[in-house]
DNA sequence: CAAGCTCTTCAGACA
DNA sequence: GAAGAGCTTG
């Protein structure tokens, strides 16, 4: 096998396939590489069956584009390796193994609006709604970081001088047991639980500790101490490990990441070899200093070296508008330019931002300039209300138990099924101990509730019945639609009292959810209504299937960004509290901020281009803004124009001037 | 009990 | 700019 596209120290990475190894590197030294060649590696040179390699990477893009590298690379050999992130691998192993642990095989994942209406739901039941001492988005908070560490409600309710913590203790126990009535699990839970498989019931977990000969992680600094343990769980029998990462990339802190993962790992680990890489094969020197001024402010940090052998290239450019339409004018008009006096490609270009918020006006602004873009992984579309409630319906269909979707759904579109007879039906579920779905069954057997509303419980509950039983015979997408003309869900929609903008956007965002069933189904014609909720739960909107990725811009997060490369990348919203962002400065530091905009710039192949707006509406009020902090830090000398002006008014005026008259000149010769 | 209205609150990243 | 809470009215 070919080795010569790689330097000796990836070289050594990719062969030492036995035993557990680290490679720990900077931005674009060329880790992902290592897995993938290592991947090759195994499956050519070592003859290793595809089967019994694992890689896990962070985020399931991240995954379909190893998939894709590896088709490259092995060209329909690497069938059978499996590719898969955390979660997915968890949720796997959960259909077939979690009745063990009293959930049924049909449990539903709940998302963060889930959750925190089941939070809300038993807060308002114990009265601690306005105890003032917790709110359901704290709570929330509270559960989830417990949840990372490993920690249950004891955690909570052991310390006893905390009023506040036995309550959110209280709250979380609950919590549990109604997720467990409702057979749902949130995200926490699928590693929790799967955690949980393998420490008690060991055996019947032994034939996969014996499946993954070979295993490696990916963005290991990222990775959270029960995704550790259970990385422990998956290579305890073969220990060939190989995990890479980065202490400088680490941004997920605030989701768990635990960076003891990559000092302890020698020590959990004694016979692990560590390997560094140096060389960056990404971006230009100067790229790279900048990137490094930026980082090299953190304390702490783990000794690195990170050099690079490309040409010096082009300085940084600073762009900077009176506000932020004017910003994300100049920096669209940039891209036009740029695209026409370059004959570059629009997916050369991408648009990265610390927030979503921020993603409105840029796509804006581009739609306005005829710019092509695509935005990747803004979760929002499967948060809407009504996209919501249509899976809403699929969800009680597949799991009758899953009652934050029944409650949403049972009296939407209304069928006159208020809130008295909700309470009375309640009421029966406790007095009975029956879930709610079984008392809308047979719900004029029970006289407390009115007889109109329970015969509109019970022909409810029939029609669900009858779609899951179409559901298991007919194409998803087509009892889809029926459904949801039955229910008249696109009606409800059609003549709600709006403007009638909104109003075709939301029937718009339904009729998509349908698109997307008719693809899934187009794509996995043997796929079940619980393989699509899965990944409908699993896999938010990143998966839009690549729809011609071809000459659009790419918009995304800087967290979504991690992992990627673009030849020229803008940085947008630079300034002191949108980036960093001010409340996670107030909570966790600018560490994690800084090592986020390392991330950012090492995004960029040749140029990096960063701006930001001096006034920014925020709400209704406008508020000014300055620069970020970060730009003190990078040697104005790297940039054609420096940012914030070292200079006086009257130069800095001049040259804006002069700068902008040099740039209406360059469109004024393009058109 | 439903419908329509205003008011408030919220916008940190992801699986 | 959107969604939920809470109010009034029919
Ligand atoms: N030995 C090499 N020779 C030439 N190019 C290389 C070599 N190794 C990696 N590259 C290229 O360098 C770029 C960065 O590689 P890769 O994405 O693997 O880095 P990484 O360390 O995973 O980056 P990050 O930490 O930013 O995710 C890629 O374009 C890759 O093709």
């Amino acid at each position: 096998m070919d080795l010569s596209h790689l330097n000796h120290q990836q070289r050594q990475a990719v062969t030492s396939t036995k035993g557990p190894i680290l490679v720990l590197a900077g931005a674009g030294s060329g880790k992902t590489r290592v897995i993938i060649q290592r991947i090759s590696w195994l499956i050519q040179v070592e003859q290793v069956l595809p089967a019994e390699i694992l890689a896990v990477t962070f985020t399931n893009k991240a995954a379909r584009e190893m998939q894709e590298r590896l088709k490259d690379e092995l060209r329909g050999r690497q069938k059978g390796v499996q590719l898969s992130t955390f979660h997915s691998l968890g949720v796997q192993l959960l259909r077939e193994h979690i009745d063990q642990l009293g959930y049924r095989s049909n449990f539903v994942i709940y998302d963060t609006q889930d959750q925190q209406s089941v939070i809300k739901g038993i807060m308002e039941d114990h009265d601690l709604e306005d105890s003032g001492l917790i709110d359901a988005k704290g709570v929330h908070y509270e559960i989830g970081q417990a949840k990372n560490r490993g920690l249950g409600p004891d955690h909570f309710l052991q310390q006893r001088d905390s009023t506040r913590k036995t309550q959110v203790g209280q709250v979380f126990t609950e919590y549990q047991r109604v997720l467990k009535g409702c057979n749902a699990i949130d995200f926490d839970d699928i590693l929790l639980l799967t955690l949980k498989l393998f420490e008690e019931y060991s055996e019947a977990m032994d034939p996969l500790r014996e499946r993954y000969h070979y295993l490696m992680v990916d963005e290991y600094q990222d990775t959270n101490r029960v995704q550790y343990q259970l990385m422990c769980h998956l290579c305890q029998r073969h220990h060939n490990l190989c995990v890479v990462g980065d202490d400088d990339q680490s941004i997920y802190g605030w989701r768990g990441a635990d960076i003891r993962n990559i000092l302890d790992f020698e020590r959990d680990f004694p016979e692990a070899k560590i390997i560094r890489l140096e060389q960056n094969y990404r971006s230009t020197p100067t790229i790279l200093k900048a990137a490094n001024q930026v980082i090299s402010q953190n304390p702490q940090r783990m000794p690195k070296e990170l050099w690079s052998q490309k040409p010096t290239g082009v300085p940084l450019e600073w762009i900077e508008g009176k506000d932020e339409a004017e910003e994300l004018e100049l920096v669209a008009r940039q891209i036009k330019i740029q695209v026409l006096r370059h004959g570059r490609s629009h997916s050369d270009y991408a648009i990265l931002f610390r927030s979503n918020f921020q993603s409105r006006l840029i796509e804006e602004t581009l739609r306005d300039s005829g710019i092509p873009y695509q935005i990747i992984g803004s979760t929002s579309f499967y948060e809407r209300k009504e996209v919501k409630d249509a899976l809403a319906y699929l969800r009680v269909i597949h799991n009758h138990s899953d009652e934050v979707s029944l409650h949403r759904i049972i009296n939407y579109p209304r069928r006159g099924i208020g809130k008295t007879s909700l309470i009375q039906a309640n009421y029966y579920c406790q007095l009975l101990r029956k879930p709610l779905f079984e008392i809308c069954k047979q719900a004029r057997q029970h006289s407390r509730i009115p007889t109109e509303a329970a015969m509109s419980m019970e022909s409810f509950a029939q029609m669900i019945l009858r779609y899951q039983q179409r559901f298991q015979q007919e194409t998803l997408g087509e009892v889809l639609r029926d459904l949801l003309a039955d229910v008249g869900l696109i009606y409800d929609l059609e003549t709600q009292k709006i403007d009638p903008k909104t109003k075709e956007k939301r029937v718009g965002f339904v009729m998509e959810l349908m698109r997307g069933l008719d693809r899934f189904v187009e794509q996995n014609p043997e796929k079940h209504l619980r393989d699509y909720l899965e990944r409908v739960m699993l896999f938010t909107q990143n998966d839009r299937e690549e729809e011609l990725v071809s000459n659009q811009v790419t918009l995304m997060t800087l967290h979504s960004a991690k992992g990627l490369e673009f030849p020229f990348v803008f940085l947008v919203g630079m300034a002191e509290g949108v980036f960093p962002n001010q409340r996670s400065l107030d909570e966790s530091g600018e560490e994690e901020e800084r090592r986020l905009c390392y991330v950012g710039m090492t995004r960029a192949r040749e140029e990096l281009t960063m701006s930001m707006a001096r006034r920014r509406k925020r709400y209704r009020e406008e508020v000014s803004q300055t620069m970020s902090r970060f730009l003190s830090d990078i040697d104005s000398s790297l940039f054609k124009v420096a940012p914030g002006a070292k200079m006086d008014m009257g130069q800095k005026a001049l040259q804006k001037k002069q700068s902008r008259a040099d740039f209406f000149q360059q469109l004024r010769r393009l058109q």
